[in-house]
DNA sequence: TGGACATATAAGCATATGCTGATATGCTGT
DNA sequence: ACAGCATATCAGCATATGCTTATATGTCCA
């Protein structure tokens, strides 16, 4: 049951949780587990300000959770699977459903971008 | 390296990790995690007035993360290993260092409460 | 029963947070 | 160079959060 996981410091782990706490961003990381995904998309999936999705986004990067990747005209966004605090984020996801639906939805709209650079 | 967890709802995973994003509480329930404290332990450990300490377990125990036992004048708190929150709790709590050496040094004290009752 | 101690609750305050709208920056293709 | 789209940043605002002090409640014991 107990897990041998490499500790951090208490005040990254906080840091880490009040992060994944929002549920805006939990949603946004959990998507990113598993996907590429750019501002744009967000702001289709949470029907939020293309600014508020930029200010969770810089949050998630400014502690190094999320990499950009500029493609074109588009930056994509993706876990950091090299950050210290890696671990942590996939322990906790494991406990969030699946939210794959929300990019389905969008493919089904024709809105899912697909960049060819 | 996948872990096979019981899922938690968004909305519950989100609060949990929002109670646990403060370091102060989240120091608090690693505490916990091997001790039965009381609030008055709390108060020598943090530093902040009883007040600050009760109003943090209180949210603790309103989503269920911990449960109280009075003992006399003392009310004993402990993690809530029956909460359906109780696995996630734990999988967080193994990336925080130990922070037993804050009782220790109660102890050292005398200040550690030693309830009889 | 009253005083001492432990805890809870109420009220108020300063700061943090998440959002919006407006604007700036960056890339693309004509 | 410029129009159009994607993203970032800025300024402002409403609400949430964490703390303090003051007060209420609860328990023990002389």
């Amino acid at each position: 049951m107990a897990m041998k996981v490499k500790e951090l410091e208490i005040e990254k782990t906080g840091m880490v949780l009040k992060l994944l706490g929002d549920k805006t961003r939990l949603s946004m990381v959990k998507l990113l587990e598993n996907n590429e995904c750019c501002v744009c998309e967000f702001v289709e999936i949470f029907h939020i300000s293309q600014s508020a999705i930029s200010q969770h986004l810089r949050k998630l990067r400014d502690v190094g959770l999320v990499k950009e990747n500029r493609r074109g005209q588009w930056i994509f966004y993706s876990l950091n699977t090299s950050s210290e605090m890696y671990e942590l984020v996939l322990n906790v996801l494991a406990f969030v459903p699946d939210q794959n639906s929300h990019l389905k939805e969008l493919e089904k709209q024709g809105l899912r971008i697909n960049c060819s650079i």
